[in-house]
DNA sequence: TCCGGTTGATAAATCGGTTTAGTGAATCGG
DNA sequence: CCGATTCACTAAACCGATTTATCAACCGGA
């Protein structure tokens, strides 16, 4: 019954045939670029569109307009964090919010897998990478990648050229302890981790600056590292907690070790947070609000970073921003019942 | 320096002619058809395209061949659940093995959102749908979605002719169960959740069907409802564990009520395993490894059933196999410390 | 009547590849 | 030595859109 008996979709010849005009004038209908069409026409080819349930060859459309609508987002590992989900999430809606898709490659942190897939990305014309790391580190971005607009999502590059955005440690760690001064502590442990993770140099670091804009004296004994997870927090807390003159308030790398510490407390007979202070990091969400108590965390703006990457990108792509090169997302408090005033003796 | 003075990236033609030959054969040599083409030419060839740093546009390629290998990867909700990055991953690493990308898009449920992103996978021409859920849920596809093969994920259709994978949530509490027999167990309770879920009822049949395999009679008062959190957990552990002649082995809907659960037991000074056995399921990656003592749990096979879905979906995009409708996932036994004989008496 | 300007539209080039249909020269069988 | 193959290679059509350049018809004014 169409005009012509071809097999597979409508194309735009169709709908033109059928409305009886040229493509040319299909084209500008549909692409809303129809200046100087009386609206009679343009209904015309609106309804053969409709009817025949026309839908654009995107590739064809992009070949021609040398675009893609696309962006790629390449990341070393997904699946074996808790966070990738919300970071994702974030950056698909920035995306989609800005009428882009999003290819998503991850490399598992195979060079060569990387390689390939940069060039799979760019050879289906994304107009611009995200690089994501599945937790804040220092990376080092292949050349390829550079050929189109570029940002770094949880990670830093060497080269300061390129936008990145990463967690405000520093200044989460620095609210993190400040509410446990707040609440009157004045010795409060740390319980860093050992690897040497950029998250861990600048949480002590936003410890000590805390502690000193409350002129507290930092003390190296109230800062014990273990690994970062259960079993180190444990550890960690309770050469701390053993001690005679024994910290108020802990301030932990993360949620698991504050879980850990949580656990030395139980074993120790000391009750939270009557006895102990617990503030932890990463805010886990199947962690976090069911310790016991549940735990005050500061939170990582994994979903807000992922927002700000695409945007970022996108006004690159745009070429309209190329002002901010280095973005440290907030970390939120999030208050649960793990910190309360220190015993009133210690 | 190259033949056409041109700005942009170098496009086939200029291989062509820095080689001295048409496109054709520079077509024919990248993609290894070159049946009748002498080593010398085609070494030629080669060599031009990789001093120009040739990168075939596959946008172009795509259009005329009419494929795109790319598949789109559909979602309702990504962040909210941390099964996501395991399925995610185990369908890209699937869909990578087949030299195809994923188009990822995630509508929040949101049915004019889905409407609109099927047309954007669609009108970019993606040779299949992998329409995926969070957890194990029944829904419906919108028409538009079956223009292409579709594999559905973690959910089932009524229409019956869409191939789906979901967990053998059946199998899964069978084995959770028979483990408890198998340690000696004969009062066997069950946590379920309130909600009616596929997964609620599937695995209440398991718990029974490995009770009467074992000729253990099915006792109504060992199965208690709660909310599918930690709260509703350890509500429905403390109503069963107050009860004189309570159970010595507790199969729970899921990990964060069996958290619960063991919390119950804990304040009842009961403890696990020694007076009470414990599955969970899901096997949370951040909670089951840290409870006290770490959980027995059922694993859900995210990363497999991402990986049967695409490969299944390629099967049907390669006209291969429409055989398989379809399929349950074994869910694997992890066996940490939760488990052990019940105690002496009861 | 002729001219300039607007209106409403279109033919054809183009994007960058793939593929079909050939072409001219060399080789081969008889 | 001649027709038939084979070899090595290419011109041109094509995929399905966008965009440029152009055109016919009509209108008002000189």
């Amino acid at each position: 019954m169409t005009s012509s008996d071809r097999y597979g979709p409508t194309r735009m010849k169709d709908v033109a045939s059928a409305a009886g005009v040229s493509m040319t004038t299909v084209s500008l209908v549909l692409n809303d670029k129809a200046v100087g069409i009386p609206a009679e026409t343009k209904q015309r080819v609106l309804d053969a569109a409709a009817a025949l349930g026309y839908r654009p060859n995107a590739l064809a459309a992009n070949l021609r307009t040398r675009t893609s609508d696309t962006i790629g987002f390449v990341s070393d590992t997904i699946a074996t964090t808790p966070y990738a989900g919300a970071m994702i999430q974030g950056a698909q809606d920035a995306a989609w919010k800005a009428g882009k898709l999003i290819l998503t490659i991850n490399t598992n942190g195979d060079p060569a897998v990387e390689a390939y897939a940069l060039n799979a990305l760019l050879g289906r014309q994304v107009e611009g990478i995200v690089y994501a790391a599945m937790y804040h580190q220092m990376i080092e971005v292949p050349a390829a990648a550079k050929e189109v607009p570029l940002v770094l999502l949880d990670a830093r590059s060497a080269d300061s050229e390129i936008p990145s955005v990463v967690p405000d440690e520093r200044g989460g760690a620095y609210e993190a302890t400040s509410h446990l001064i707040s609440h009157g502590h004045k010795r409060i442990g740390f319980l860093k981790n050992t690897a040497s993770v950029p998250a861990a140099n600048e949480r002590l670091e936003g410890y000590r600056e805390a502690l000193e804009a409350n002129a507290i004296a930092f003390d190296g004994e109230l800062v014990v590292a273990g690994d970062s997870g259960l079993a180190g927090g444990y550890a960690a807390a309770m050469a701390l907690l053993v001690e005679p003159h024994r910290p108020t308030g802990l301030f932990c790398f993360n949620d698991a070790m504050a879980a850990g510490a949580a656990r030395a407390a139980h074993e120790l007979n000391l009750r939270i947070p009557d006895d102990l202070s617990l503030v932890g990091f990463d805010n886990l969400e199947l962690v976090a609000p069911f310790t016991n108590p549940p735990l005050t965390t500061m939170q990582l703006p994994h979903y807000e970073m992922g927002v700000w990457a695409v945007e970022q990108l996108i006004n690159r792509i745009d070429g309209e921003d190329f002002s901010v090169f280095h973005q440290r997302m907030q970390c939120p408090l999030v208050e649960r019942a793990s910190v309360g005033p220190p015993p009133t003796r210690t």
